[in-house]
DNA sequence: AGAATTACCTGAGCGC
DNA sequence: TGCGCTCAGGTAATTC
């Protein structure tokens, strides 16, 4: 479940570790992820070095000379840099081998990852290119929610789930945000007024802000990486159906929306 | 255009 | 112990 928080924690370590690195060699071991990984990246890599590690919702870019590697973890994916000796095990799908001994390896069981090479600005590639603006950015803010929630009948959990309306926001999150909002997650987008948007706009902020943060306060990254997969900042919702709420104490309920596991409470959430 | 649905994939957890 | 079932979910592609 790599989220946005954990995609950005990758991001920073892989930029540390890789920056002004330079590829010598591609092992790409798995053709098939859900979408075909290029076949000629074993030709196109080799030579180019990384300039820089950037993010686009939680598609992670690495700039090269002369292109972009972009590679978008998916529900299971890591990123992990190792000696190039050690040997892959089950589903280490790519390696990519660096001057001076180490390799990038892309692991994902469920192989719901994506890796894409673009020659030009990767923003402008057809999978990135009708993404929303980013949540921890200027652009993203409640009036820009409240306008684009204009007409749009679908429940406001999935419209800010929704990539092209923001950019990241996942399912654990989008429950946490609703919940600090005092938003019911079934809400037509539209029900919502400018108030509730601004408000909204800052918990998405701040719950993937805050699990960023903690994070960072990690230092090393493998440690970040899987507390922030396995014992996450603590939820007040999701994965707690059933329980007390942590506000008023009655107890959480969950639904299904757009086949989502979705929980809140009745009786703060309206 | 917006909304809904399907497809992709494997490990974990469950009942039997 | 192991079989078969369901669930988990990001996002692209497809359909309505």
């Amino acid at each position: 479940m790599p989220e946005l928080p954990e995609v950005e924690i990758t991001r920073r370590a892989l930029a540390e570790e890789l920056t002004e690195a330079l590829i010598a060699q591609v092992v790409v071991r798995t053709p098939k992820l859900r979408l075909p990984v290029p076949p000629e990246l074993p030709e196109l890599l080799p030579g180019r070095t990384i300039l820089r590690v950037s993010r686009r919702g939680k598609y992670l870019l690495f700039s090269c000379d002369g292109g972009w590697l972009v590679i978008h973890l998916g529900m299971t994916g890591h990123l992990r840099v190792l000696p190039a000796e050690t040997p892959p095990g089950k589903h280490d799908h790519l390696d990519i081998f660096f001057e001076g001994g180490c390799v990038l390896r892309f692991n994902d069981p469920r192989k719901f990852g994506t890796v894409i090479w673009s020659a030009t600005d990767p923003l402008a590639h057809p999978l990135l290119a009708s993404i929303g603006p980013e949540p921890l950015e200027d652009g993203f803010h409640g009036g820009y929610l409240f306008d684009t929630g204009r007409n749009r009948s679908v429940a406001v959990k999935q419209f800010i789930m929704n990539s092209m309306v923001v950019a990241g926001v996942g399912n654990i999150y989008a429950n946490e945000a609703l919940f600090r909002s005092g938003i019911r997650p079934t809400r037509p987008a539209r029900s919502l007024d400018r108030e509730e948007c601004h408000r909204l706009a800052g918990t998405i902020r701040e719950v993937l802000q805050e699990s960023i943060d903690q994070g960072s306060t990690i230092m090393d990254f493998r440690v970040a990486e899987e507390t922030l997969r396995y014992h996450p900042l603590d939820f007040r919702v999701y994965g707690r159906k059933g329980e007390p709420c942590t506000r008023c104490g009655g107890m959480l309920e969950e639904i299904r929306l757009g086949n989502r596991s979705t929980v809140y409470c009745p009786a703060c959430q309206r």
